[in-house]
DNA sequence: CATTACCTGCAA
DNA sequence: TTGCAGGTAATG
């Protein structure tokens, strides 16, 4: 499952491998068009065709692939996306939906066994929508405490319920999301509102660490998550708590629990992410 | 605000 | 055979 670090991943090597280049045309599935989409009445390949790449921007969880002038492409994984480059004679990559034909004989494979996520090519409107629809990047100077404690102050529910909202942080998703509160203590079901500032500072620190370690690991693949050289990410064996019901704790040795929260597979250590019912903190 | 739909492979 | 995996849009 593609997250902040992962398409980070995809982010640097997309721009070592296919920035400068031209592109020549596309390909789309036609069992699944939807995995390469435009604005009503526009022909991609009339677009884009002859058109470099200048440079490859993230945005939570979101690729920005600018062609110049106008136009880019926004890209998102979601859950079984991936994005790989090939040489345009290579055989189709599994689940195969889209494809971008360079100049250099290269070419970038857009395959999604599910086909939740796909590509879209995009005005700048487009990508200015985009960017106000999201929260704050996670490893910005703009992820502190002063900016995210009137936005949890505000919101109600638990701790895990807003980590996962993009319009309020950019970026986490299931995995991150549990592997930051087990390293801050806080339970996933924590009253976002009722975290004091040292509890705030603390789980922004872990947020952190936790994503530029993944990104240093290259992703963490759990289930199919490849970068555009088709290699696993190796971040899985950092993980604490993700993955791990059942398990002993490896802080305190106490069983795993597993419950859903937020709708999701949430995994948290009874005793080091204790629920604290009657914080001092005062909401006004 | 919370819940469901979208998909498909795989484990139970 | 059923249900779970989960990011996001759509719906309640």
């Amino acid at each position: 499952m593609p997250e902040l670090p992962e398409v980070e991943t995809v982010r640097t090597m997309l721009d070592a491998l296919i920035v400068d280049q031209i592109i020549t045309g596309i390909w789309r599935d036609p069992d699944h068009p939807g995995a390469f989409v435009g604005p009503d009445g526009i022909d991609i390949e009339d677009v884009v065709r002859g058109r470099g790449i200048t440079c490859i921007d993230r945005r939570g969880k979101y690729l920005i692939i600018s062609l110049g002038d106008p136009w880019s492409v926004i890209a998102h994984l979601r859950m079984t996306g991936r994005l790989l480059v090939l040489p345009r004679s290579a055989a189709p990559v599994r689940f195969e939906h889209a494809r971008i034909e360079l100049a250099n004989g290269n070419s970038v494979r857009y395959g999604d066994q599910r086909k939740f996520g796909g590509l879209r090519l995009a005005t700048p409107e487009d990508v200015d929508a985009l960017d106000e629809r999201l929260g704050i990047e996670p490893l910005s100077s703009q992820f502190r405490a002063g900016n995210l404690m009137p936005l949890l102050a505000r919101r109600p529910g638990p701790i895990k319920n807003a980590l996962l909202d993009q319009g309020m942080i950019a970026g986490l998703g299931n995995i991150y999301a549990d592997e930051a509160l087990f390293r801050a203590r806080i339970h996933p079901r924590q009253a976002a509102r009722s975290l004091d500032e040292s509890s705030v500072n603390r789980l922004i620190r872990t947020i952190r660490s936790v994503l530029r370690g993944a990104i240093r690991n290259r992703g963490t693949t759990f289930s199919s998550f490849e970068n555009p050289y088709g290699e696993s990410g190796a971040n899985s064996r950092n993980l604490r708590v993700y993955g791990r019901k059942g398990e002993a704790c490896l802080r305190c040795g106490q069983t795993l629990e597993g419950f859903r929260v937020a709708g999701r597979g949430t995994t948290w250590c009874p005793v080091c992410q204790p629920l604290v019912l009657n914080p001092e903190k005062v909401v006004d």
